[in-house]
DNA sequence: AAACGTTCTGTTATACCGTAACATTCTTGG
DNA sequence: CCAAGAATGTTACGGTATAACAGAACGTTT
């Protein structure tokens, strides 16, 4: 899927959920998609700054928490960055595999294991929260 | 295990390793233990300065390190915090729960767990290394 | 159109998280 | 003792994220 197509994909998942992928959202989201992997906030920023002249850190950090919000985009914690979801509309929780040796990103959906995994801690009384899980290890390319 | 306890094993634990856990480092754990669940590095460097007169955020980050490095700790990603292994030397990979709202943590056997994930990621040609897995949520007392 | 509430965006300032770089002290083996 | 390496002290800085308030855009009601 390309950057356009999944642009307007985004805006329909937006509409759906009577969300508004606003032209800066949008614009933010274009910025994310430029990148092959994790991209993080300051980046995002200062290629933000490069198109527009100016903008600040709150500007940068409520787009992407709305497109976080909507699933477009996933949070990476342990790297502080963020990662288009290739899985729109399906409602997933994802498991994003990071290669800890070529640092390439790939995502599975994770929503099946997720739902073992709450029913089990939900029996010891305690509520999972909607989260990805990421986990390192080693791509198909680097398995000497 | 109390703490006077837990700071036996991990003496003997670090010894194992040939690696050294001095005064310093033994006194951030110490500080790490009287935490009941996530800690943050702040945290214990005030702390720290409460003991010792003077620390800066170098001396606490270094032995956060190490204690993360020799297995003592895990470092909680989503929540920019610390917490202590409950099951230093037995080479596990468990799954963490940790109350977001009160940083209370919570354990689980999630040997299936990670079984089915190296299974399915494993069908996309990724090969999950060992490590524990984190997840975040709310605990009994914190669902009211 | 005018008034209103809501949502979005701009702006400033600041708090929090983590590390680089170098100086100093401590330990250990020869 | 002396040299080499490990650990700690110290200063300074860079990266990450949010609070708080002001202004603009938008849809709804009158
Ligand atoms: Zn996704
Ligand atoms: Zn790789
Ligand atoms: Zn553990
Ligand atoms: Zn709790």
């Amino acid at each position: 899927m390309d950057a356009a197509c999944f642009l307007n994909a985004a805006d329909r998942h937006c509409q759906q959920q009577g969300a508004k992928l606003t032209s800066l959202r949008r614009q933010v989201l274009e910025l994310v998609l430029g990148y092959d992997g994790v991209v993080k906030a300051y980046q995002v920023l200062a290629d933000l700054q490069r198109q527009r002249g100016i903008a600040a850190p709150p500007t940068v950090y409520r787009a992407l928490d709305f497109l976080v919000a909507s699933g477009l985009l996933h949070k990476v914690d342990a790297l502080n960055g963020y990662i288009v979801c290739r899985h729109v509309g399906c409602n997933h929780e994802g498991l994003i595999l990071v290669c800890s040796q070529c640092g390439r990103v790939q995502e599975l959906d994770a929503t099946p294991m997720l739902a073992l995994l709450r029913e089990q801690a939900g029996g010891e009384g305690f509520a999972i929260a909607p989260q990805n899980l990421l986990l390192t290890g080693h791509c198909q390319g680097c398995q000497a």
